[in-house]
DNA sequence: GTCTATATTTAGATAGAC
DNA sequence: GTCTATCTAAATATAGAC
């Protein structure tokens, strides 16, 4: 592995575990080690490694969001576990790259040309969640008249933006795989109430994902 | 006005405007135009600033967060413009003071101390909800199953906590009393599907709030 | 490509006169 | 209480040898 990829790694490890602002790049030269000379051999500095890391964030997560769009309707997403599976994905890809969630006020501060990006992804996030919700509420008996449904989608919209932010919030150190399953059963209980008769059913489903992972652990 | 309360009035808006990260102790004696000396004369440094100004949201959110616990069912929080406007004061509040959520990480990391106090508001948060979801849905023509009601209460907690970085992620400069409102209207919305057939008459209240607020801006 | 040594910048903080 | 002048510490970044 080449040194130039090794810094983006370690780089996103640390930013993700000590934090962006907390990190110097004596810290990841020191991590890796090597010089800080060869360090900004490879990198002006810290500001284009954080780049590429945003790069590649917008790039793999860009992907992911267009997935339920594209895809016709009703043949991957059509069944509970299929949406679970994906809003766990996107989560996933979130927490990888959390670093960029953690401190991102100071983050647009320094890097403006992020905001616009950032933006574009909190579009595919709500196109992505309209097309997954629209199938799912199809044949729902009681269906979201069109102030809720958009209320709705925005809601989830910022419930996948920033729920990993609460939850570290709420219990720091946590296990990144239950944390993120947790997060996924908050946002399709936003969906539960509009789905009327078969409600319970979706709940048990839900549940006995929920468990089943739970189980998958030990 | 004393210089300490200047000081602290000051540095409060300059966080709030320009970002803690960003505001240096000179920037905030330039903007009262005094000497660095005799900001540290009044103030250990910032991180003494930080701590009173946390103090101050803490009291002032602790405070409001007790109120629908503590006030007799339906005496106070029965209608939903009481709610909607009870919700406004909260927000506002968390308005007043947005910096310390604009960075968390990196504060609770230079200011571990504070985690605890963060996670009491939440507690806070959370009570205070769902008292008022409690006495909103007493009647609920549905009522939510209890995973359900915890659900919703979570997500009610989270959109508290994050509503104001989110809106201000899509528009910046986006104008205060708007938000907020929109804030409000988005936490209402995740209670209207309880509500059964009360719940055109719920939005018509919600959506008359909102529109009697817009026309008063203007 | 990698190292050592050093320069630059900036924010945080203090000393001592008035 | 307030000022001027100055110090310290830390992070970013560069120069030049190997």
């Amino acid at each position: 592995m080449k040194t130039r990829d090794r810094i983006l790694d370690v780089s996103l490890r640390l930013f993700n575990e000590e934090g962006e602002a907390h990190t110097t790049t004596i810290d990841i030269a020191n991590e890796l080690d090597i010089s800080p000379g060869n360090l900004y051999y490879h990198f002006k500095g810290k500001d284009q490694i954080i780049a590429e890391l945003f790069e590649q964030f917008q790039l793999a997560l860009g992907q992911t969001l267009k997935a339920p769009v594209e895809q016709p309707l009703h043949q991957v997403f059509d069944s509970v576990e299929d949406n679970w599976y994906y809003l766990y994905v996107v989560l996933e890809e979130l927490y990888q790259y959390r670093f960029l969630y953690h401190n991102l006020d100071d983050l647009l501060r320094r890097y403006p040309k992020l905001k616009r990006s950032f933006r574009r992804l909190i579009d595919g996030k709500r196109e992505a969640l309209t097309a997954i919700i629209e199938s799912v509420l199809e044949d729902a008996s009681r269906p979201p008249t069109q102030v809720q449904l958009s209320a709705l989608i925005e809601n989830m919209t910022l419930q996948l933006t920033y729920w990993l932010n609460y939850d570290r919030l709420l219990h720091d150190e946590q296990d990144a795989e239950m944390s993120i399953h947790q997060g996924v059963l908050q946002l399709l209980t936003m969906v539960a109430p509009y789905l009327g008769e078969d409600q319970i059913d979706f709940y048990r489903q839900c549940e006995a994902i929920f468990e089943g992972m739970l189980k998958a652990k030990k």
